[in-house]
DNA sequence: CTAACATGTATTGTTAACAATTAATGATGA
DNA sequence: TCATCATTAATTGTTAACAATACATGTTAG
């Protein structure tokens, strides 16, 4: 189990993004990452420069690493990705889900539902984000897995900067129809509950919002520790 | 145009992949490609986090960085992800491509058979990813073409290692008809060549041969400087 | 009071030396 | 002759010191 370094710093860097206590612009200095990981600079820069190839954070030379600041047209971009991939998913996963996919599934969705009812931001978008990651696991293609990882942590900043109600997350009843869907094995139904839902959220941004102000670093890293 | 040097390391890393003068299994030393580059082994380093963060490198610890080897599950993964994107490229794309794109496919493809009545195989590679590459830009989706840009480049190394046939690249012919459909502005039927396509190519695969011995890294990487 | 400038501080980028691990070589013994 | 083991060489991993760049502060002139 004992991990690499430099792997600790990416999850740790990906976990802190995915529930928001990372926003956009953020600056991520590699003092303050190799004294929080107490480690050299060395690894914290190999850390930065993978969580760079996933277009997650901004390398500006002889400025630092900055969590990125999607751009509209980059929102649009990935939003088309992900219906490319998460419907490729959809058809993959119909008909392959075994009875404990399924309770995942339906325990994920409650726990949604009770950390949006407790204001438990970070929790529900951890929840959210584990719901789509399970059915690219049940699809069993670990590329569409991994490009979807990179989506939704690249969703999760686009909503953190347009999200224009409080819809910042996905409707939990569409989650729903898509778990009995999928537990009907009914790919073409799944395939388009999976669109609507993914329309939907995109449909949820407007992108007249300034953005956020960025805040301090280590509060945010070590709440998820 | 001044490009950082890690750049230019991954990308005389990438070009040569691409063209088949680094099989897979080869060994990429952080200090021969420090001399090859004149740089240090800081910036090789970065260059070889990047390359593995798009799985086109392997980084074994305390062993260094191989070109990565796919295996066969890697290979169906690759291509059904492969006609996840294309098949949304090739719904973006009719309909936007100028003439400047159906004239540069169209030489694309005569350049690609002249490469193989030649013999030239690095040449013919280049060509035919070219031609996918050149699809993704007219469908404008950065995305895409990014993800893409990998497919491609571990296609090709699939292709050097499960190649059955003299196939080791795409029909011409096939190309030649895509590209009809695109200037014919004819979605469907774009889309349904571009599946088509991908399927004869993964189809000519078979898993049974031994992988390739990998050879030595100055020639490889300097023949495309 | 504002704007441009100069100084000092902090951060990133680079380099070299050292430690640790692995691969290779050759010797030894069955 | 082959397998095992010790030694040696080469490569990766780590660390620290130094250089260069950018940022922030405070100053001065208009």
């Amino acid at each position: 189990m004992s991990e690499l370094v430099e792997d600790l710093i990416v999850n740790a860097v990906l976990d802190a993004i995915a529930e928001q206590r990372l926003p956009a612009g953020t600056k991520l200095g590699e003092q303050p990452l190799s004294d929080l990981f107490s480690c050299n600079r060395a690894n914290v820069r190999r850390a930065l420069a993978t969580l760079a190839a996933q277009h997650v954070v901004e390398l500006r030379p002889n400025r630092g690493a900055f969590v990125m600041t999607p751009s509209p047209q980059e929102a649009r971009d990935v939003f088309q990705a992900r219906r490319a991939i998460e419907s490729t998913i959809a058809r993959q996963a119909a008909g392959r889900a075994s009875v404990e996919d399924i309770a995942f599934l339906r325990t994920n969705i409650q726990d949604e539902a009770q950390a949006r009812t407790d204001g438990d931001k970070p929790a529900e978008l951890r929840a959210s984000r584990q719901f789509h990651m399970r059915l690219a696991q049940i699809a069993g293609n670990l590329v569409l897995e991994r490009f979807l990882s990179e989506l939704t942590m690249r969703s999760t900043l686009i909503l953190g900067l347009y999200s224009a109600t409080g819809s910042s997350s996905c409707a939990a009843d569409e989650h729903d129809r898509i778990v009995d869907a999928l537990e009907a094995g009914d790919g073409g139904e799944l395939i388009r509950l999976t669109d609507i839902h993914l329309r939907h959220l995109e449909a949820g941004l407007n992108f007249d919002a300034p953005p956020a102000a960025p805040m301090s670093l280590r509060d945010q890293l070590l709440s998820g520790g």
